[in-house]
RNA sequence: GGGCGCAUAGCUCAGCGGUAGAGCUCCUCGCUUACAACGAGGCGGUCGGGGGUUCGAUCCCCUCUGCGCCCA
């Protein structure tokens, strides 16, 4: 017997299966399988310190869709979670949470406890090891609310097998693939310009830059030629004047061409500079001839490198004018005049600089209100600056076309759903212009493993680094001396330094298939699960995660390091704008999750294509709760007892060869082809089709099926059984049809009348479970059509559906009146038809439609109206 | 400026050579022993504009317009 509860309900399903299937181990992950029997999954690891949004609920449920359907299908699902908590990010929330700062230069203080009052003005300074202490104790407590969240939208993760990208397990990776980079000559150190943001104090990479609009304005600044005249360039940054190196403009350029191949000397500081013709000048911004300098933008590195102009770097690290006067200012004036600017801020240094200009006459008119697009740090509000600096590079094929084109073909070595996601990726690759710089100046996140030599000047010896053995890893050169040195030996000449930086997120983050996987660290495991079979994610991330992941595993593995790629779009708001904090149109993912359940908001998530943006309409959660809430009454009334008003169907009606009426029959069949859609459409990855066949399916099977056969059903004869063995067969197909959509409501009905878990149940098989006699499907329909046909004349007559009808007449094409007349007995318990029913061909009858005219009964006598207002 | 994508009912989206589809919204009716957090029925579209291919185009090709994302 089935044990169906009296009022089944969706509250408390979520808190009530997560902590079973944890209990039971539903989705843990069994590795006596062999490779061909799993999938394995490379989840992106959120930023703990940030917050989850509705778009992480719908991407990670598209994963979580696609894990439930390979399990079911008979595959060891291998999905593990990680935890991004490296970076800046954490330390800002570290920071701000406990009222303290890193200060590397302080000793470890074993005792420190942070205030118990935190002030964010006055931060504590602390040591480098204390905080991070305190961003592990922190992040402990992020982890905790992300995994809470998870457990409750369903993933159905092993939660056994976590992993954190600060954790010694991939420290341990991060720094071993990094070592053997450096072996192979793909990691290296180079002292060039760096993009810089001076409020983090950290360089920047490529994959990091926004590109964003930025007010300023343009300064005509006057440079003076051998002759005496001056020639202008429009500048957005006249602070630079100083460091100077060249003008510039585009060769076709008539204006200045008899300037080109001679010099000018800049305003206020006298520096003689080459006019240079190039074609990246480009004449239709300002006045045509720029001022090249040290460095202005990415175009001033260019030209600094292709006619190998000298460096005058200004700008210092701390976004502040060098406060020692530079050699290449020679003359009197042109010391004084950098004396006014030494120290200043590049915003004070620039309003200084416009006054001194405008009083010697070099500023032309008034400066002109523009805007331009200037490069961010992501995370960053003030422009970057370019410095020269030495740091970490790994090859990306930034420099190397050959590697380019391994990279990009390493792109058509993966499925991607959907494909033109593709062209991102190579876009990407084809658009690099640098490899990729990989060392940051930041406190909490995996050490770059290496130290250097210093030598009888104090000064390190960067060509040739100290590396570890790789058994010692993970290690931290700020703590730990390199072998044949003694700590004492740290920073003295003669001695060694540990490199102070650590690495990029991505420099981790791009190895989470190596980390999870187990390489180098677990053989057996990493042999069953690696190259991955799925990679799962976000578009916006193409080029950053999943690019140096491609990277990471070619240079290593020398493979791609997945099969599949699947890419989720955005949830956008009602407007179609991205959704983001500053708008304030963040929705709270916990707060849809309590408000209509889980199923519902995976059911919204399942409804959003790959690579598909979907705005978010809190109308459409509201369908998912009704199939939800649908699917528990249906099966409440399939299973329950007769006395409960059910049918009192339980699994021993579970055998196809007692299904024998032709109704019955019409319905499964109708049933199998849907179960061979919903499979074929998974297989493509495609499971917004294959929630769609079947949800469509249920909706027929309640609204026309069910009507039709419920009086049948019921009683003890062979028509009855017929049906109850149609419904057992056909509830036990769509609950696990819908089970990697709606775990919950799936499970808890499955509870009622199967063993074990529906997520372990096996993915419906048409083939072997409907192997009733096949029938005409379109029985099922043409009787559906009829059924609507009374329903519609009752709807129109503004009567009950309860009326009696006393006559039926159905006119239709010979084949389906013929077809329709096969359900008559069920149509008349159905449509309470109790008069007689005459069906009539009608060949004049257009297209293929049943017509029906009912004869209705008098209305049952309704109580007295109350009288109008 | 380059790349990719999108444009179908008021909204969200399917369809993609052969008579326009679903859900939501809206309107009407109905508390019928699975379901009122519900059920039944109905209204609603020159498939963005213009060309072309074809017997036939929402679907294929060209072009224009608008929108989104990514990159300069």
């Amino acid at each position: 017997m089935s044990n169906v509860p009296e009022k089944p309900a969706l509250e408390g399903l979520e808190a009530k299966w997560s902590a079973l299937w944890q209990e039971r181990g539903t989705y843990s992950f069994d590795r006596s399988k062999t490779r061909a029997q799993v999938y394995s999954i490379d989840t992106p690891p959120p930023t703990v310190s940030g917050s989850l949004h509705v778009g992480h609920v719908f991407s990670y449920t598209h994963a979580d869709l696609v894990a439930r359907f390979q399990r079911m299908r008979g595959m060891e699902v291998f999905y593990p979670m990680g935890w991004d908590d490296n970076g800046l990010p954490t330390e800002r929330r570290v920071q701000n949470y406990f009222g303290v700062r890193c200060d590397p230069s302080l000793p470890y203080d074993e005792d420190f406890t942070p205030p118990e009052k935190p002030d964010a003005k006055k931060q504590i300074p602390i040591s480098r090891r204390n905080f991070i202490e305190l961003c592990e104790q922190l992040v402990a407590i992020d982890e905790k609310a992300f995994e809470d969240l998870w457990r409750t939208l369903g993933l159905s993760v092993d939660w056994e097998q976590t992993y954190t990208t600060i954790g010694e397990v991939s420290r341990t990776a991060s720094q071993r693939a990094f070592l053997r980079n450096l072996a192979r000559g793909e990691a290296y150190t180079s002292d060039a310009p760096t993009l810089w943001d001076v409020t983090f104090q950290t360089a920047v990479a490529q994959a990091e830059l926004e590109a964003r609009d930025y007010p300023g304005h343009y300064y005509r600044v006057g440079y003076t030629l051998a002759d005496g005249t001056k020639v202008h360039v429009e500048t957005t940054r006249p602070e630079l004047t100083p460091s100077a190196v060249a003008l510039i403009a585009h060769p076709d350029d008539e204006r200045y061409q008899h300037l080109f191949g001679s010099t000018a000397t800049s305003p206020l500081f006298g520096v003689e500079l080459p006019v240079i013709a190039d074609p990246s000048a480009d004449p239709e911004k300002g006045s045509g001839i720029v001022h090249c300098c040290t460095f202005g933008d990415l175009t001033d590195v260019q030209w600094w490198r292709e006619y190998d102009l000298p460096t005058r770097t200004v700008v210092g690290r701390d976004g502040r004018i060098l406060r020692e006067i530079p050699g290449w200012i020679s003359s009197h004036d042109g010391r004084r005049a950098y004396e006014e600017l030494a120290g200043k801020t590049v915003f004070s240094a620039r309003e200084t600089i416009v006054e001194a200009l405008r009083k010697s006459g070099d500023l032309d008119g008034d400066p002109k209100p523009t805007t331009r697009m200037a490069n961010f740090y992501e995370k960053g509000d003030k422009p970057l600056e370019i410095v020269s600096t030495r740091q970490w590079y790994l090859s990306n094929g930034g420099k190397e076309p050959e590697l380019r084109g391994q990279l990009v073909a390493r792109g058509h070595e993966m499925a991607w759903y959907p494909p033109y996601m593709q062209s991102r990726y190579t876009n990407w690759i084809d658009g690099l212009n640098t490899d990729w710089l990989v060392s940051r100046q930041r406190f909490f996140g995996v050490p770059i493993p290496v130290w250097f030599r210093l030598d009888g000047e104090g000064e390190p010896d960067y060509d040739s680094p100290i590396v570890p053995d790789e058994s010692e890893l993970p290690i931290d050169p700020q703590s730990q001396a390199p072998q044949g040195f003694e700590e004492h030996q740290r920073g003295k000449p003669g001695g060694f330094m540990g490199d102070p930086d650590i690495f990029d997120t991505w420099a981790t983050s791009s190895l989470t298939p190596q980390i999870v996987c187990g390489w180098e660290r677990d053989p057996e495991l990493f042999e069953k699960t690696f190259p991955m079979d799925l990679r799962p994610q976000a578009h916006d991330i193409i080029r950053t995660w999943l690019f140096s992941s491609v990277v990471r595993a070619h240079l290593e593995n020398q493979t791609s390091p997945w099969s599949h790629a699947l890419i989720s779009g955005f949830v956008v708001d009602p407007d179609r704008k991205k959704m983001s904090k500053s708008k304030g149109n963040v929705v709270v993912p916990t707060e849809i999750l309590d408000k209509f359940g889980a199923d519902a908001v995976r059911w919204r998530a399942a409804g959003a294509r790959p690579g598909a943006d979907s705005p978010f309409d809190e109308a459409q959660m509201k369908v998912g709760r009704r199939l939800a809430m649908k699917v528990l009454n249906a099966s409440k009334f399939v299973l329950a007892a007769p006395e409960s008003y059910g049918l009192g169907v339980d699994a021993s009606f579970v055998e196809p060869h007692r299904v024998t009426e032709a109704l019955d029959l019409s319905m499964l069949r109708r049933l199998r082809q849907v179960a061979i859609e919903a499979t074929e459409a998974f297989e493509a990855y495609d499971y917004t089709t294959a929630l769609e066949v079947t949800e469509r399916f249920f909706w027929g099977f309640c609204d026309d099926y069910l009507e039709l056969v419920k009086d049948r059903a019921r009683g003890d004869a062979a028509e009855a059984d017929s049906a109850k063995a149609a419904f057992a067969i056909a509830l036990s197909v769509q609950l696990r049809l819908l089970a990697p959509f709606l775990p919950y409501v799936t499970e808890e009905v499955w509870s009622w009348w199967q063993e074990g878990s529906i997520h372990r149940a096996e993915w419906p098989n048409a083939e072997f479970e409907i192997t009733t006699t096949p029938h005409d499907p379109a029985l099922l329909v043409a009787a559906g059509e009829v059924l609507a046909g009374i329903r519609g004349a009752k709807s129109t007559a503004k009567v009950s559906q309860r009326t009696a009808v006393t006559g039926l007449v159905v006119r239709g094409s010979e084949q389906r009146v013929g077809i329709a007349k096969r359900a008559l007995p069920d149509l008349r318990s159905a449509g309470n038809v109790t008069g007689e029913v005459e069906f009539v061909v009608d060949p004049s009858q257009q297209g293929n439609d049943l017509v029906v005219e009912a004869v209705l009964a008098d209305p049952e006598p309704k109580p007295p109206a109350a009288p109008a207002q």
